[in-house]
DNA sequence: TGGCATTGCGTGACATATCACCTATGCTTT
DNA sequence: AAAGCATAGGTGATATGTCACGCAATGCCA
């Protein structure tokens, strides 16, 4: 696929990608391969948690711990709906969370962090950042981690409108005063 | 975790991430999450492949469809080699990929594109492209393009240097003249 | 040549993810 | 209130991924 000049083949409807945009588009996968790898590894291997795992529990977290539907959970994090039932009720089985159902709505569960998954949390969140500085951070020159965000945040915009899952319950277009502080997520 | 005034906690030792920091992250978090899912669905919906199958038979196309030891395909695209191995025995029963040992050192399995295999990953090569440039490219700002490719780039280095994955192959460090041409993947 | 560590992979058990489908609620209408 | 549809989730089968090991081919060195 490498390979543009192949007479005569199909093209995609809006053309390849060019030059400046392989460069990006390899770039940014070559980095979200090895930085996944990674970070699974290290919150595996120093707190028992998987990434999937370390994602929970931050949006939960973010969220207060707070009671959370799985259908707003899986928003947050860009998962199915199913996937999120099968994990949560497997980390349930292990005290991260709790589940319980709603008393307004009966068939919504709702998802908490248990005061154990809350201090996993924190404990794994030490050596989780830690890496991220080191592996990411240290290695992006200062300077340039305005226009990284501009850009991912750009492109961030772009999926929630183009694409199939709905958007994050907090979620709110780009432009018009978008100062408003984001989360501390991590 | 958001939460950093939390009075006397134990802190990372490089310490937390900064505000910018922060927001870069958060950035780059949600839109691997959401790009990874939309790929894998795009692919699997259109051409019944799964994002790691067109990660494997990308990198095999890139090398010419070429005969590759498992541990080299490995590195290339940052997974561990028990992975590559089960994953490359379910492509071979699928006839995209075909696995025989190295006359040379026979302790290697070298596998390799079949026609099929390259057949499929062209026509699946159309949609996947439309899709990263619908998803991706369509709402980044051109002039912001460079930058992200240099930040990434800066990022990936890092992580090779840094990471407990093998380099890839071809792989040289940043720096003394740089501008070969990096094979364009997808 | 006989150890002996190393390297490259395969394997089996188990954890996770996905897909198609099922149920229980709740909402709307009539 | 009954019918009909939409929404929230659970489930079970199957595909994938991970981990801990094991085995055979090599490389090294005495």
């Amino acid at each position: 696929m490498s390979r543009n000049a192949n007479g005569g083949a199909p093209v995609p409807e809006g053309g390849w990608l060019d030059g400046e945009q392989q460069r990006a588009w390899l770039a940014y996968i070559r980095v979200q391969l090895r930085l996944t790898y990674e970070m699974n590894r290290q919150l595996q291997s120093d707190s028992d948690l998987s990434l999937p795992d370390y994602d929970v529990l931050t949006a939960l977290s973010v969220a207060d711990g707070g009671p959370m539907p799985i259908t707003v959970l899986a928003a947050q994090i860009g998962w199915e709906r199913s996937r999120v039932s099968h994990h949560v009720r497997r980390m349930a089985k292990r005290e991260l969370v709790s589940c319980g159902l709603s008393a307004n709505d009966r068939r919504v569960t709702e998802v908490s962090l248990t005061r154990h998954g809350q201090q996993v949390l924190e404990a794994a969140a030490l050596g989780h950042v830690e890496l991220v500085r080191r592996l990411f951070f240290d290695g992006l020159p200062r300077e340039l981690v305005g226009p990284l965000s501009q850009a991912l945040e750009s492109v961030y915009a772009n999926i929630i409108a183009q694409g199939t899952l709905p958007p994050p319950v907090d979620w709110h277009p780009p432009g018009a005063s978008d100062r408003r502080r984001a989360p501390g997520l991590t």
